[in-house]
RNA sequence: GGCAUAGUCGGCAAGUGGUUUAAGCCACCACCCUUUCAAGGUGGCUAUCGUGGGUUCAAAUCCCAUCUAUGUCACCA
């Protein structure tokens, strides 16, 4: 049987961290086995929809190289793919239920329903439906909604036994069935419950593996024993640990976090091969010791018993390192899209792309994302410098005098302004100052960035430019 | 509160009874390289496996208890 893996969200605002791994884990299950990858909007929540949430979805994911198979925009067999489009079946399939006696009718209002909370709270129980419709004759149940009562369609749950399925990542898992309450699946608006839809639509879109959360673990056997009732296979379910933002706060990771989303990671400068590699790292891990993957590597190396029980704890420190190394291989037209940006937020350097093009390209090696790399050049923008401690310590030294000022006059002595006259003016200045080493390229470096570390002095002092070098060298 | 799941170095984690003196990656530290930093290379990184019992010749790995964390218990998705 071909493997159909379906990546199922709900339009409610950007695409947390979580969601896009769980997208991710979906397809590379799908194409690792040449299955296919579904994208199904569950917008039947319409008071959390936001608009152009679809949107967002559909260019996170095309940001990530997560193309779908089929979906609301590229179509496909078994549409519709937007859940909203697919209401009329739901009510058939909870009528035919009721038709064998596997579902019932239930007329208990609100107020019934609260009582029974109430009680539950008052005696610290877990509240669970009593059943009182579930006796209701079939006739009785007919003419009271003749009649016009409002009524929801709930599913019977067997009083016995138990129900067990085989979670791919957890293992078994075993339920006593009276333990389950007779859900809702139809709502008194007529409307299925998530729940219910999501069995239908995964069926009808014959999905194999069920990939998502593992908040769904306690309320997997109510589908499995659904499924069961229809008559249908019972899917394969992957459920993936959590993603947490930090141990200390052992809170799930949430829009609240400033970096949990992929637009947010995207702003500040992480490329889509960084985060992908990054996503799959969290909750999964390889066989050997390398960690580095593209994305077609992920889909030769991935595998579902590599997917981690314990909730996963998104690392920033490793994603920076990831991105880096991606950083590095790096063609100048993609490392200037990440960069520029920042420059211009701050500096206007419209009219000298040519100089910011050769300044980002010496700091290529440096960078772990885009946004640093205002703080890495900030000295070949801001007028003054202000040296630590530890440089101004190190300019007591004897001699270092001379030889800025033996530096200096070799500076201003040039006329072509290019890497080899600078080159040349350092060494010069090694033989009239007579100092070499540390004691020759320290005091200069220190004066004219106003750092003991960076990137190759010829080429920082190049791009300093001549008349700022001499005004450093001056003070 | 009931039920479920998880708990291994600073972080991510491998590991399902003996080949573990518990992989690997990130971070960190040291050394090499280099004028310096970054990159790269080499090495290090005081984890007895939440805690307490037990089973066994042998347990991180099995059992019981306990603690902690998370999830779930809606006419929300």
């Amino acid at each position: 049987m071909k493997v159909r893996t379906r990546f199922a969200p709900s339009p409610t605002g950007f695409m947390h961290i979580g969601g896009v791994r769980t997208a991710l884990y979906a397809y590379l299950i799908a194409k690792q086995n040449n299955g296919s990858f579904i994208l199904r909007i569950e917008d039947t929540d319409q008071q959390r929809y936001v608009d152009g949430a679809v949107e967002v979805i559909y260019s996170t994911l095309k940001y990530l190289g997560l193309y779908w198979d089929e979906g609301p925009d590229v179509g496909g067999n078994y549409g519709p793919y937007i859940q909203s489009e697919r209401k009329s079946q739901y009510l058939d399939y909870a009528k035919k239920l009721v038709s064998e006696g596997k579902a019932y009718y239930c007329f208990c209002d609100e107020d019934r329903l609260e009582n029974l909370k109430k009680d539950a709270e008052l005696r610290k129980i877990a509240y669970k439906y009593d059943g009182y419709c579930r006796g209701l004759s079939l006739e009785e149940a007919e003419n009271r909604i003749k009649q016009g009562d409002k009524y929801v369609i709930r599913f019977k749950m067997p009083k016995e036994g138990i129900t067990t399925f085989d979670d791919k990542v957890y293992g078994p898992i075993v339920v006593k069935n009276n333990e389950i309450e007779d859900l809702i699946m139809i709502k008194s608006d007529l409307m299925p419950t998530y729940n219910f839809a999501n069995i239908i639509d995964d069926h009808e879109m014959e999905i194999t593996h069920i990939v998502r959360g593992n908040e769904y673990v306690s309320s997997t056997p109510k589908y499995v024993l659904m499924y069961q009732a229809l008559g249908w296979n019972v899917p394969e379910f992957v459920h993936l640990p959590v993603i947490k933002k930090n141990k200390d706060s052992d809170k799930k990771l949430s829009k609240r976090d400033g970096d949990a989303t992929v637009e947010v990671l995207k702003e500040k400068g992480y490329l889509n091969e960084a985060i992908i590699n990054m996503l799959a790292l969290t909750g999964w891990s390889p066989k050997g010791e390398n960690e580095l993957f593209t994305l077609e590597e992920l889909i030769q190396n991935f595998s579902v018993d590599g997917i981690s029980k314990g909730n996963a704890i998104f690392d920033n420190d490793k994603l920076a390192w990831i991105n880096s190394h991606y950083i590095k291989k790096l063609d100048v037209d993609k490392l200037l899209e990440i960069t520029v940006p920042h420059l211009e937020k701050h500096y206007d350097i419209k009219d000298r792309l040519d100089w910011v093009k050769e300044l980002v390209l010496l700091y290529q090696s440096a960078l772990s994302y885009g946004e640093e790399i205002v703080e890495l050049t900030k000295l070949f923008f801001e007028k003054d410098i202000v040296l630590d401690e530890e440089c101004k310590e190190f300019m007591k030294q004897e001699g270092i005098d001379n030889t800025i000022d033996v530096f200096k006059e070799e500076i201003e002595s040039i006329t072509d302004w290019n890497g080899e006259n600078i080159t040349n003016a350092i060494n010069n200045t090694k033989q009239k100052s007579n100092s070499k080493g540390k004691l020759l390229y320290m005091p200069i470096r220190i004066k004219v960035s106003g750092l003991m570390h960076g990137p190759e002095l010829p080429d920082t002092i190049y791009l300093l430019g001549r008349d700022r070098v001499i005004d450093r060298l001056s003070n």
